[in-house]
DNA sequence: TTTTTTGTTGATTGACGCGTCAATAAACTT
DNA sequence: AAGTTTATTGACGCGTCAATCAACAAAAAA
């Protein structure tokens, strides 16, 4: 019994389902017959809505980042201060939801497949100058001009807390990555006096 | 014309071939044909060699990770200093070999499969304990107690750094990286005095 | 010399996956 | 009422792939 207007919500399903499964399987090895699955649908209605498995993934990679975008700047308008803003960033970056294990596989996976998929490394480019761009409006009434500089350190810091964080056995320490975040910030920037 | 003595021959092609394939196509998502193509022998033997695929990814993780700690310490055993030392950590883990296709590839591949494969994990978890204990030789002279969180810094720092570099478009600039990473350093131990 | 061990492969198997298509049916349009 | 658009799926073609096996070749051992 068809129903009307089913798109956007059979697209919404389908990438979410696709965040799942690759979260569950830790890597891009999913089937479109098992997301479809998860999504309460036939393959063949998969591909009718996306063409194909790789859009499928790169619509689930788009939203992935949209809801760390969306965090980051829900996290922002509270800040009242430049150094306020850069905490929100590091809340936000190291918040529980990024570390769900749909996250983890998401992000980890989005790096791959930005080696052999143009739009994916596109996609992260994108939430890399966002980050920087986002880091900067903090960072330049602290640090002035070597602002860029501390800008370029931090974002590689998050990223890499973020990857040792996510591979390390155990559950994740979002309260020691921040610390470890914070005391780059603050050497950086007593250089300054 | 079966020669004899032929099996480490064979292994070590086959993780060569692994590495390679793994470096072309971006992905794990390389088949156990193409490697044995690549290696000069069929299928059949690569897997009378190996049991399965996942043994030749595991064996090729190794040999990455091998090539790597030799690269280290033959750079340590130059050093004349524990600044020195650091530095030579540095230069290794951005030396244009780590930035060969094939490198790349490897690693943030390991770090997917890390995710599902425990043996990975172990094995990426080997490696940041070598490289954080490698730093701490160099730092403790410098920073005495606050050596092991320098340490923990500088390794995600190394590892975000080389994440970026490779994730952007444009060749790498190993030279940029190790820049920012000495600057983290320099305003750490600054901040000792 | 016979036997065993080691090296090697073509062919095969059994399974699975992507993407397509024809067909069905409900809802809108005219 | 007839036609069009949207939603939906079962079946399937065509290809792929990991792993196995039987069989053969050469060296080593007995």
């Amino acid at each position: 019994m068809p129903k009307l207007g089913m798109e956007p919500i059979r697209r919404e399903a389908l990438v979410k389902a696709t965040i799942f499964e690759i979260g569950q399987t830790g890597s891009l090895d999913v089937t479109v017959s098992q997301i479809a699955k998860r999504a309460g649908m036939s393959s063949a209605l998969a591909h009718h809505y996306f063409g194909s498995k790789e859009e499928m993934f790169l619509a689930a990679m788009r939203h992935v980042m949209t809801i760390y975008g969306a965090e980051v700047r829900g996290a922002l308008c509270l800040a009242q201060s430049p150094l306020e803003r850069i905490e929100a960033i590091l809340a936000a970056s190291f918040s529980a939801a990024n570390f769900r294990r749909e996250a983890v596989g998401a992000w980890l996976n989005f790096w791959v497949l930005a080696q052999s998929v143009p739009e994916a490394k596109r996609l992260l480019a994108v939430y890399q100058r966002r980050l920087r761009s986002n880091l900067l409006v903090g960072l330049r009434p602290l640090a002035g001009e070597e602002a860029e500089a501390i800008a370029t350190g931090l974002g590689a810091l998050i990223d890499g807390l973020y990857l040792r964080e996510v591979l390390k056995s155990g559950p994740p320490d979002s309260g020691a990555a921040v610390s470890v975040a914070r005391a780059y910030l603050a050497a950086q920037l007593r250089e300054k006096v």
